[in-house]
DNA sequence: CAGAGAATGTCAACGACTCTGACATAAAGC
DNA sequence: GCTTTATGTCAGAGTCGTTGACATTCTCTG
């Protein structure tokens, strides 16, 4: 129970309140990484659901729907209504598949790419100006912790990219 | 465009694509992270707001309503409807203030601590064996850019505390 | 001390997004 | 042709967020 804190050496450097600590870092973290999405949505008939889905198209352009289900961990009820409203609002396009007809080809318009663009540069910008306050040492932390806690499943959807440097 | 990562040197080293995915880990690590306690609830007549209102309440116990209010950045017509089903199901104490009786002061139950202890423990086996599973160094990292991703209001509330090692 | 105004908490109604269940359609595979 | 797969849709419910209205209690001021 004590505060047998290691620094940053030993393997029993976790104590039940500095984990409560990263507990509460992740609450209070995630409220800023979707603050500025939210507030640039809101009014624009359009949310989170919304933003997501648009991200994840824009990263894969022609993902099909099954996929994006996948992804989002949501049914496809709830991804219909959202992909049907950026449908109609020509956000995004759905194409027939060649291949297997029976699939839908997802890509952002011009008016989906500006969306995107809108709402990734805030995030952007926050996700930016906090690497930069913490510096490169913790940006390789954050990432290894972030890995880490994800489902195995989901990390199969984050992929492994060896980007640039060590 | 190209890819200058600077690995862990310099002050130029996040390219979009790093940011990108940056931005993703947190999206595929904060599912991670409210999945256990999630499944826990399930069924149980709770959701995850039942969870956050179990949590700070237990950090601080007898704290007001309105300061429960701050932190979870809700309407306090939402909170309420969360506390008034805690406290009909006995989770939660609700003690009117002696020097101000406007005020309520929140305590859990032993029914309280207990679900409360359920949750935690769920989510503090996850976070643990990320932590494990990343290093103590990368921990660091990880909190540091947390903190700096967070609104400085809620900079405010995560307070900090010198937590043992270095 | 009375009355105004601020702080706090409660009740009611509505909206966004999630879910399950049932069903329709079209295409693919056997 | 029959089954399975991929997608879309309708209906109904639950969680959790919102605004609006209102009651209670405290504080301040004349």
């Amino acid at each position: 129970m004590a505060d047998n804190a290691a620094g940053s050496e030993g393997l029993l450097f976790l104590t039940d309140e500095q984990v409560r600590k990263g507990i509460e870092a992740m609450f209070f973290a995630y409220r800023g990484f979707t603050a500025d999405p939210d507030r640039i949505l809101e009014g624009k008939d359009f949310g989170r659901a919304h933003h997501r889905a648009i991200h994840f198209i824009h990263r894969s352009p022609g993902t099909t729907v099954s996929n994006l289900l996948s992804i989002l961990g949501v049914t496809k009820q709830s991804l219909n209504r959202v992909l049907r409203t950026l449908i109609e609002d020509g956000l995004v396009r759905s194409d027939k598949g060649k291949v297997d007809a029976r699939e839908r080809h997802l890509f952002l318009t011009e008016k989906g790419l500006g969306l995107e663009r809108e709402l990734s540069d805030a995030q952007r910008a926050r996700m930016r100006a906090a690497y930069r306050a913490a510096g490169p040492q913790a940006v390789a932390g954050f990432r290894q912790v972030l890995e880490a806690m994800m489902d195995p499943e989901m990390r199969r959807h984050f992929g492994r990219l060896k980007e640039g440097g060590a």
